[in-house]
This record gives C-alpha cells, structure tokens and sequence, in this order.
RNA sequence: GGAGAGAUGGCUGAGUGGUCGAAAGCGGCGGUUUGCUAAACCGUUGUACGGUCAAAAGCCGUACCGGGGGUUCGAAUCCCCCUCUCUCCGCCA
C-alpha cells in the first residue's frame, strides 16, 4: 500500500503516477484524502475527551485513596457521561480507518519512474536478447506431440484425476521436472547466494493480503476448508511461493545486518485462473497447477533497483545453461502487476509453438508489500524503515519444460537434454 | 480429538482494579575509569497515531501487556469469545 504521508503531501504526483497505469485508479485519491483527514478530526476528538477522562479518573483514584469517597463518587457522576461520547467516537474512527485502509489496500503501487508509459503488452520493450530462434531440418512438433509421443504427459488422465487445466506428469515427464526443479534449487542456492525454504502450500488471508493478491483477486485463488467445516477462518492454496516467503519475516522489525535477506523456494502454485483463456484447452501454458522456484528478496530501499537487476540475471542464466533463446522485456506502465513498481519478464522461445512464453516475471514492489505486511528494518540511526521486497521466478516450470523439450527435440523424436541439467535427470537424452 | 498450563517491552521475568508504559535482571547505546581489553560504576533505552513546528529536534496528547468484545469514572489486572504455544493422552504419515 502507499505511503499515506505521500498521498498527503505529494497527491497530484501519486494521481499523475497512478494514471500511467491506465486502470483509473488515481480517482480513489481524492476519497482517500477525504477519509484520512474525516480520520485526524475525529481522532483528534476523542483524544482531547480521553485525555480528560484520564485526568479525572486519576484525580477519583487519589480522592479514593483518601477516602473521600462522596467526592470521588460526585466526579464519578460527572464523568460517566463522557464513557458513552468516547465510545461513539471511537466508533466512528473504527468505520472511518476500516474504509480508509480497505480502500489503501485496493490502490495499486506506483510505477517507478524508469518504467516505460505504455498501455498494453504491445507496448513493452524488449530490453535484451540471448540467443537466436533455433533452426529445425524438420518441422518441430508442439510439446503436445512431443510428450505424447515420448509419454511425458498423461493429459486426458490427469483431467480425469482432477479436471482440466492438471497434469499427470509420467515416467521421463515427471523426472525432467524433478530434475528441473533440483537443477533450479541447487543453480540458485550454490551460485547466485539465495537460501532455500520450503514454505506450507496452505496459508492464510494475511500472506495473500501481504503481497497483494488479495483483495483484488480472491476470485483467482483456491480456498480450502477442512472436511465440511465452513465456518473457520478460510485458508488458500498458494499461488505462488511469493506469497508465504515474501511473507516469513511480516510484523517483524529486523535488524540493519540482517539485510539483505535472499530466499529462494521451490512450491506448485494453484491459480483458478477464472476467465482466463487457454484453460480448458489442452497443453501445458495455462494449467491451474505449475511447479516455480521462486525468488524473493527483502533489501534497503538503496539496493532495491540494484538487486533488481541482479535478481533478473539470475533468472536468466537458468534459461542461458538450458541453450534456450530468450528475450527480457519490460513492462510497461500499464502492463505492471498490481503491487510492483517496476518489472522485467523473461519470455523463452518455444518452436513448437512458434510463441514467446513468459516464464519469469521479476518485480521490485518498493515498500509497497513490505507497509501491507507491517515489516521494517531499524536501519543504523536507529529508524524503522521498510525495506524493498523483490520477487522473482526462477523460473517457472511448465511452460519451461515446453521450452525444453520443443527447443531440444531431434529429427529422430528424442530429446537432447543440455549438459547442466543431464547430472540432474542422469540421462543425456529423453528417447523418442 | 480429549485434559491441563501459558502468552507482559530486544530477551528473561515481576506485576490480580487507580500516578503501571509497566519492577528487576540481561542485552543495546552513551559516559567515567583504562596503555589496550575486561571488569566496575553512572546515565539512557519500545511502537504507532494525532497535535505543535516551514522542517527536523523537541514538546504535548492518545493508544498499545497475544487478538477481539464486555464490566467500570478508571483494566496488564475482572468477565466472555478467538488465535497461538507448551505438556500429557488418543489418532496418524
């Protein structure tokens, strides 16, 4: 969420920000204003009334102590009219600051100003390239093809189990994918610095709250309930790992050295994906279940743009060490997720589909998560500041694994597994 | 799932209706002492919000003793609900 001292002070830059993400959402300014300053009158209010009650409970306490009790139980009369005015108006500010922070919770974060203004994907620029779209003596097949032939996936299976939109990952699919996810895992804890954690895949409302998934998109979410009890405190399938790891040091108050903090974390993520074209269909880019390592990193707001690029890169040497051609872009203004204030996808090149696919999207969300979760860092003059919240995924697995095996596929109908992953899958090839 | 115990400041831990935002100890920070280190001694030590101020500092106020509600002039303290932790039993990969 914004910074409501920035709202305050710096209204009509937020409102320019926030239009440059075209979704209207600098409209919500001018009520939030309105809310926030409804707020101070009325917190000012009951202050001036609690702060005398304080005064003549106090004086009653010491007027009991002497035993003067005719007196005290005079004032006490006197006072008790105040209890139900303070209560009203705390009431009152209750309702005020709920509407206040639910509608802070429903602003988007504001693009950083390196971010380029645009409307639509169309509008992104590509900021790098590796590698070239690879040549085929034959005509390559699609993923689909691919893993019915070599037995990867058992679609219609996997629909049965679940229903579309999940996989049954069999025999050399589902070792390609633990050997993906061991190959990622390892890449990034043993070169690029990160510490791995294995998060719960069920978590609670405030992780969700914390990064931004809710309440915008709720309807995007799995819940759980346990057996038939509905009345519990719901609990959600994640979406992804962002959404516990960004999470794990949330209400917490760390330490300067500390920082920075670099977690990288291996969980399927869950997505209802509803309205969203392509579930229903067969294949493997829009699934409601995929595999992600995931990388998150809470930094000073001075590192934040640093480790960005950083954070980029190290998603990008999965793609490199796979021999796949790739190309970064940024979004644009208006192509940004909800809480990020500046972000880079890594789209790899799939022949067989003769397509792009997003498979990383690295966002720096600022202070944004870190305000909605309550977590600062007491920095060296001793000042709680809330530190940058990076995510990133590195990568995610599905639409890698299509990749993969329309990138790599021979004329005969196997699949040429690159030299850093074949310890992994300890083959050197998938056989057609 | 059953029974019991608990949750207090960075940590340990006291506090059962009134100068308690909270004793004490530890830790942290500053200082004295010291060739240096250690010890000892002295001082200091939370967060958020609101107000004041051009701003910062400072000052004033309010709230915060797991969370929410209640009783009361007044709640860390009494009552109710919830969450979490621990111990024992049961079940279980």
């Amino acid at each position: 969420m914004l910074d409501i001292k920035l709202v305050r002070e710096k209204s009509d830059y937020v409102r320019e920000r926030l239009s440059t993400r075209g979704s209207g959402d600098e409209n919500k300014i001018s009520e939030l204003l309105q809310l926030d300053e409804q707020r101070r009158k009325l917190v000012n209010e009951t202050e001036v009334l609690k702060s005398q009650r304080n005064r003549v409970s106090k004086e009653i306490g010491a007027l009991m102590g002497q035993k003067k009790l005719e007196e005290a139980e005079a004032k006490k009369a006197e006072t008790r009219a105040m209890g139900d005015q303070i209560a009203a108006l705390d009431k009152q500010v209750a309702e005020v600051e709920q509407k206040r922070d639910y509608l802070q919770l429903t602003i988007p974060n504001v693009p950083h100003e390196s971010v380029v203004v645009g409307k639509t994907a169309a509008d992104n620029p590509i900021v790098r390239v590796h590698g070239e779209k690879p040549e085929f003596a034959f005509q390559p097949k699609t993923h689909i093809e691919l893993a019915e032939a070599s037995k990867l996936i058992d679609f219609n299976r996997g629909a049965k189990l679940s229903g579309s939109g999940f996989l049954l990952y069999t025999n050399w699919g589902a070792r390609l994918e633990r050997a993906l996810i061991n190959f990622l895992l390892d890449l990034h804890t043993t070169e690029h610095g990160y510490t791995e954690v294995a998060p719960p895949y069920i978590i609670n409302k405030e992780c969700m709250v914390g990064v931004g998934q809710f309440p915008k998109f709720v309807d995007q979410a799995y819940a759980v309930m346990k057996g038939t009890d509905t009345e519990s405190p719901a609990q959600y399938l994640l979406p992804t790992a962002e959404a516990p790891v960004a999470n794990i040091h949330r209400e917490e108050i760390l330490k300067a050295e500390q920082l920075p903090i670099f977690y990288c974390a291996y969980s399927p993520c869950f997505r209802a994906e509803a309205g969203a074209a392509g579930v229903g269909t067969r294949g493997m880019i829009r699934v409601h279940q995929f595999d992600k390592v995931e990388l998150i990193k809470i930094v000073r707001p001075e590192d934040g743009y640093a480790e960005h690029e950083k954070m980029v890169a190290n998603a990008e040497k999965v793609l490199q060490l796979l021999e796949l051609h790739y190309h970064t872009i940024m979004l644009c203004t208006g192509d940004m997720g909800f809480g990020s204030a500046k972000t880079y996808d890594i789209e790899v090149w799939a022949p067989g589909q003769g397509q792009y696919l997003e498979v990383s999207s690295c966002s720096n969300c600022e202070d944004f998560q870190a305000r909605r979760m309550n977590l600062r860092y007491k920095d060296e003059k001793g000042e709680n500041r809330f530190p940058h919240i990076l995510n990133g995924s590195g990568t995610a697995l599905a639409r890698l694994f299509v990749a993969l095996v329309e990138t790599h596929q021979q004329a005969d109908g196997s699949i040429r597994i690159p030299a850093p992953l074949q310890p992994y899958l300890k083959a050197d090839k998938i056989p057609g």
